[in-house]
DNA sequence: AATTAATCTACTAAATCGATAGATTTAATA
DNA sequence: TATTAAATCTATCGATTTAGTAGATTAATT
């Protein structure tokens, strides 16, 4: 299960991906309209620019605004960075690998194989579907949403 | 990532299922084999025992054995059983179903769609692949390991 | 009756999760 | 240059989950 960190953060993205400018937006706004605990915000917003993902402009007229185009930024990224790996054990993973501790010899393990395929086919997923795709799914759901709502 | 009790679940699995008879295994045997801490393996294989996967007999020449047939028993059914939830966010969970708490509207949440594929990848290898064909696997990996070392 | 083995009850230490408080630094502007 | 606004840094905290342990109890053999 995702965490409420990276839930926070998606959402906190998308926001940011919906205003699509490079004027910065302050953190407490996004907080309200999000309804995300502010100080937690904070700090997933800090990891988000460490990650290059956001930047942030301090002082007066600060905030943050999005460092890369939201097409450039895939969902399996925001989710390794504040979950860690998406793999189910450490010696599939691609960007945390680590041999598995209760493993004897990872050559000879029956399960590398299924968990190899697992990672492989959420991370096919996860690193294909980019911030600006979600976004502008949303938008459309909404849309037609308003739609029927005006039919009935 | 899987906890430790999932992965001790499927190692002491494995170990009955290659045992492959009625005869009752001590806790104390998987243990010692299996390297699993023996009362956190109790508790372990109670769950499995309450769950339909493994049968018990107290008292002298007792232990435990599988219950169902290692080709009935699917990788994902022992993941949930001991870890809960596959998916990524509640709201796409087959067994686990229940609205994501941070979500203003299921119907319009442009990551729905997403997490659902995501769910659908990983379901349908875990909930394919039976501890039968992972025992045989390692069985075989085994095999062909032993024979590429007698050449060397 | 003695022994054996699972089961039940009840803890516990450590790590992680989800936050919060308050001081500090940096930048804009009046 | 003083004021103000904003992010950033330090530091802590309660609740929950994870991983495990201790010891008494119950059930089945022999």
């Amino acid at each position: 299960m995702l965490s409420k960190k990276a839930k926070y953060a998606i959402k906190a993205l998308e926001y940011l991906a919906q205003k699509d400018s490079k004027i910065p937006v302050l953190i407490s706004e996004i907080a309200k309209e999000q309804t995300i605990p502010k100080k937690f915000l904070e700090v997933i917003l800090l990891e988000l620019r460490k990650d290059g993902i956001l930047r942030s402009k301090i002082g007066k007229n600060g905030g943050y605004f999005l460092q890369l185009s939201s097409k450039e930024i895939q969902l399996g990224r925001i989710i390794r960075l504040m979950d860690g790996p998406i793999a189910l054990v450490p010696c599939v993973s691609s960007k945390y690998y680590a041999p598995c501790a209760e493993c004897k010899d990872e050559a000879t393990c029956g399960l590398h194989h299924v968990m190899a395929k697992v990672r492989e086919a959420t991370g096919n997923i996860l690193d294909n579907v980019t911030l600006d795709e979600i976004v502008k799914r949303e938008q459309l759901l909404l849309k037609t949403a308003r739609k029927n709502s005006k039919k009935t």
